[in-house]
Parts: C-alpha cells; sequence; structure tokens
DNA sequence: AAATACTGGTTCAAATATTGAACCTCAAGG
DNA sequence: CCTTGAGGTTCAATATTTGAACCAGTATTT
C-alpha cells in the first residue's frame, strides 16, 4: 500500500474514534511505527486534517474537512437536495430515516432526520454500513452490476447479529427480492430491534451512489407496514434522484 | 516535502478549483509528473478523497470530507453553536457575516450569513482569507503569541487590491489598534467595496482559534458605522466562545 | 484524409523518501 | 529511586516513489 493510503486510512482510525488519542496507542492501533505514525500526524496536522491537543498531545480530527465539505457541497447539494425529502418521509413514516453516500469504497450516512416518536431508532452520523447486513447497503448492492456484487460478496461477510445474512447465497436472494420490488428489507441483520427498509438512489445511468432508509423498532414493524413504508421509500428516492440529477447534464 | 503532503496539496488544489479536471492540467498546475499526479488521484480516489467522473474522466472534489466533517462536527459542533450568534449579528447589523476557524494553517470561512439587503457583500463558502489582507485575518492575527506574529508577517505579503497593506509595519500598527479596541477593520485590503469589521474567538486559553467578521459595502460604511459593528462583532464572538468552550474543560 | 497535438494512462530503472530499532527525556506509579 | 510507559527523535538500511519515454485513443489542423 502506498504512503498516502496509510495516511488516509490512519486518518479514518482516527476518525472511527470518538475520543482522543495518544501516539503509542495510535501505533498500536494502526499496526505502524510509532516513528511512521508520528510523521504521518504530522504532516495531517499541517493541513488541518488531524488536530493536536495542546495540553494532553492527544490527537484528534482536525477542521480541515469541514471546509472541504462545504466546498463539495456547494457543487454537489446531494443533502440539501435529499433533506426535505428525508424529513417528509421521517414524518410520513413516523421512524427514523437516514441517507447514505457511497464514497471511498464504503456507503456512509450523510444525513439523518429522527422519528418524532419517543421510542424510535437512533442512528449514528458518519457511521459506515456494511453491505450485506444493513437495508442501505442491501438496497445499494443489489442494484450495481453483476461484476461487482460478485467482487462484493466475494470476501466473508461479518457477522452483526445472530440475524445477519453471513451466506453469499442467502445475500443474493435478498437482493434478487430487492430488484423486484425497488426497495430492500433487513431485519435486524445490523442491529437488533431494528427492522428497516431501503431504497436506492440512481444516477441518470441507472449505477446506484447512495440509499434511503427508514428504521423502525420491531415492536412497530409488521411486515405488510415495512413493504408500504419501502413502496414510500423507493418513491421519495426517486425524487430525490430525479431533483438532484434533474438540473445537470 | 513528504509524499503525504504533496498528495494533501494536490487535493488542496483541486478544492479549490471549481470544476472538474483532467489529469494533464492537474499534473501541470500542481508541477507533479503525470503519472506521479496519477497515483495520488488514485490513492485520493480510493478513499473518496477525490471522485473521477466517469465519462469524461476528469477529477473532482469526493464525499469522503463530508463524513469526516460530520464526525467532526458532532464532537466539536463549533458551526452549530455559532450559527444564532451569527444570524442574530447579520440581523442587527443588516450586514452579511461570516464565520472563519483556523486549520492547517489557515483561516476558512466555514459558514456564512447574508445581509437581507438586496445590495450585500457575496462571500465564497469555504474561501481561505489571507492573514494580512482580511479583518478576519487581522484580528486573528492580532491575538496569536509575538514570535507567531512575527513568523506570518516574515514572508512577503501579497497584494490583492491597491489598498492591501503589504507593508509589515503598517500591518503592525493595524494589529495593535485591533488588540485595543478588541475588534479589527479592514478596508477594502481584500476586495474594492468592502470594508469588514472582525472579532477574534478565542479558546479558554486566550488563544485565537477564528473569527467573526461583517462585510459591509462601502457605499454603507462610514466608520462610525463600522465601529459600532465592530463592538458588536466582539461581543458576539465573547458568545460564542462561552457557548462553545462553556460546556468543556 | 493524413498529419499533428493533444488526451488519459502505463512502464521500469534510477533516485529518493520511508522505515523502524534504538535512543532520548519526562512524568507517573510502585 | 527504580520501573514503566508516555511523546518524540535519529539515521543507516530499505522499500517506495519518481519521471522520461512509451502506448492507444481522439480531437484539431493542415
Amino acid at each position: 500500500m502506498s504512503t498516502i493510503g496509510k495516511a488516509l486510512s490512519l486518518l479514518d482510525l482516527i476518525s472511527e474514534l470518538d475520543k482522543d488519542i495518544g501516539l503509542s496507542d495510535l501505533a498500536r492501533l494502526s499496526a505502524l511505527d510509532k516513528a511512521t505514525a508520528r510523521r504521518f500526524l504530522v504532516e495531517l496536522e499541517r493541513h488541518g486534517f488531524v488536530e493536536q491537543d495542546e495540553e494532553t498531545r492527544r490527537y484528534r480530527l482536525g477542521a480541515a474537512p469541514v471546509r472541504l465539505a462545504r466546498l463539495r457541497q456547494a457543487r454537489f447539494p446531494f443533502v440539501a437536495v435529499a433533506a426535505p425529502f428525508v424529513k417528509a418521509l421521517a414524518e410520513e413514516a413516523g421512524e427514523t430515516v437516514h441517507l447514505s453516500e457511497f464514497s471511498g469504497g464504503r456507503l456512509s450516512t450523510i444525513h439523518v432526520e429522527d422519528s418524532a416518536q419517543a421510542h424510535r431508532v437512533i442512528v449514528d452520523p458518519g457511521a459506515v454500513l456494511p453491505f450485506h447486513a444493513t437495508a442501505s447497503g442491501l438496497a445499494y448492492l443489489a442494484f450495481l452490476p453483476p461484476g461487482e456484487i460478485d467482487r462484493a460478496l466475494a470476501r466473508p461477510l461479518e457477522r452483526f447479529s445472530a440475524h445477519t445474512a453471513t451466506d453469499a447465497g442467502a445475500v443474493r436472494t435478498l437482493l434478487r427480492e430487492t430488484v423486484e420490488r425497488g426497495y430492500s428489507i433487513s431485519q435486524q441483520g445490523f442491529e437488533i430491534g431494528v427492522i428497516s427498509a431501503a431504497a436506492p438512489i440512481l444516477t441518470p445511468g441507472g449505477r446506484p451512489m447512495g440509499a434511503l432508509a427508514v428504521a423502525a423498532p420491531t415492536a412497530r414493524a409488521d411486515m405488510a407496514r415495512m413493504h408500504e413504508i419501502g413502496r414510500k421509500a423507493a418513491a421519495a428516492a426517486r425524487g430525490i434522484a430525479e431533483k438532484y440529477y434533474g438540473g445537470r447534464t
């Protein structure tokens, strides 16, 4: 792996932590030499991607991504365009809705609208969604070209809960159903107690670039209701794509 | 410079462009070899920091920073905390207000609230603010430890308009006034037709970490009014710091 | 329609940056 | 006051990066 790749992986690692981390711990966690980790950190800090606490000498995610995100969103206002659809869907379904975007080989949550209900599903903003174990991931995978699906299912599928489909064949069945219906349903595949329905957001070329998902507590999630929610999510996802790509070539 | 630094500089360069760019152009602009630029781009793309248009093969800023920005803002909700103050100040002053944060050696705009007036100053979101030529930069510089001010003024000061103070001595005078008043005023130092007043946002340790600036068209900007606006900006900046650092150690 | 001048992308020996064990200093704990 | 682990640094050995030259393809120009 190139130096750049290693440094960006280190940045990823830091981003996943929710508290500051010291040099030695970071070197251990990243399996990099202490001297190497430090050189990377210094370089990342020079560019604002990492910040070192003056006092504790520990490191954390810096502010530079905020500026880059702003520029990205000015040119591709995906979140801004999708937000009203997400909100409307959250109100209509009465459940937490989250939007994810594919980037850097991963599907990451980029917007969340909480349900108004007291008993609701909490979604981490910035969380990375596994392709085979979440409704969003299945919705995304299902509409990918066959070759890419194969590659995604070639490596071992991690188990997140007792209900995770870790068998490639089982996942393929879920994907077939997803393509037929236009939306996916994941029953506690990622987290116990949560059932989700999700629809892909497709580029004009028909390629998925993200997903829109509704997450409900099992207590409120009978299948008839989830299917209805799935249809609504699919309609909203189409609406987002139309509006987002409407003003472009 | 390390490979990482070069790659991040390349990313910076891409971020400054407001349209996609081809490999050859990018290699020229960055003064990197084409092969090198390409390797960097591939690596940056693998991590989502850069995106290649499937069709045109041109490159652009990717979506990864959006996720990182989200995580950063979840832990350090600087923009979220400051936004109400920015909005209130924009209404009170009747002018465009922008918030900047120091990161990666630069002061970057991270939030803008436009004035309600038809004739108003437009601020680029994501723009980098030169220290010696903007009110925000002066407010930031003025409260830095002397040694760091010296370093900032040691290199040649770029001229942005006919009114830019490019002489270190002249800048030092502006900085002295800024410290005395608690806010800076820049008269068309960055852009002709714009007068700004800005106040630093200080950490509990007394170190500046950003600035709050009000930008008015010269037509509406007599000095008495700018001083009044400056005082209001200083008060708002203190309010932001208090609220932002209030809940921390 | 042939020639030219660009693209984006690739190759591989030469040049250079990266690596990491050992080292330093300092602070906290036993 | 000795040990441990912290952050940080050094420099010879080493692995990676570099870039001139090379494709193949596509607009432009002649």
